[in-house]
DNA sequence: GTTCCTGCAAAAGCTTTGCAGAAGA
DNA sequence: TCTTCTGCAAAGCTTTTGCAGGAAC
């Protein structure tokens, strides 16, 4: 995938630390927080800032290539696929999940007259491994 | 509706601040930050102070007669409605409204492997009232 | 008298802001 | 050169913790 080719088209400018961000939301399906991806791409960018951690997710959220993922109140997840999907969280082992489905399907009662922008599905339980293992 | 008795069922003594906590959630069905439940009550209420609304929702959520409503990243707001329903908020005034819904009725793929616990839908847009007030 | 509850003050996190130096066009 | 980007330090918020006094039983 042509990480450069989408930010630009973006109007992101692509620096070296924006290219690393956007590719670790890419390659880390598992939405991270910013701790996280401060954390892991400071080994590889030791001057990273957290600050540019903040700057640069705000950024991408702005220009509409990534997305916040707010399925816990105390921590704020970040995911850069912007199709539609629902999300599930494992209580035991703290994964995040992307779930395929079809929005569209869900039905409403008495929502008529409101106009729904967005919907953000969010679901929690085990998942598949940890229901393995606990046999 | 016997808010005393609800308490106690559920084990939680009646202290004067619980009670009207509790009915603070249910009366004000606007999905109240602990922000709003303190300024509004601390009239009421004069000693009451901050921690004592975390305490109280923290005891409520663990006894399971209150959740919390993460529609944003930066509020945590507080339901006593403890019935499947979703959650619309409108981008202009940032009223949250509860939408009746048949959970049941969502159709995932691929999710059949995993056990779902907890189901929250999060709507956004525009409600009833500012559509009509714009044009 | 014992237990539980409340609320002040302080601490702990997380996120934002201001700004100066660095990098890029 | 001029603009934009980065990242340190400090500030700002929200939430949690420790603890002492108070209420309830």
């Amino acid at each position: 995938m042509d990480f450069v080719g989408h930010l630009t088209a973006h109007n992101i400018k692509p620096s070296l630390q924006r290219i690393k961000i956007y590719e670790y939301l890419h390659e880390n399906r598992a939405h991270p927080t910013v701790e996280t991806i401060y954390s892991d791409l400071v080994d590889e960018i030791p001057t990273l800032s957290k600050t540019t951690v903040y700057n640069t997710l705000k950024l991408f959220i702005d220009n509409g290539i990534a997305s916040t993922v707010t399925i816990e109140d105390n921590e704020v997840r970040y995911d850069a696929i912007m199709d539609e999907h629902a999300h599930f969280k494992c209580d035991s082992c703290g994964n995040v999940y992307d779930i395929e489905m079809d929005i569209s399907t869900i039905k409403f009662k008495k929502i008529n007259s409101f106009k729904v922008e967005t919907t953000n599905i969010y679901l929690k339980g085990k998942c598949n491994k940890c229901l393995t293992n606990k046999n």
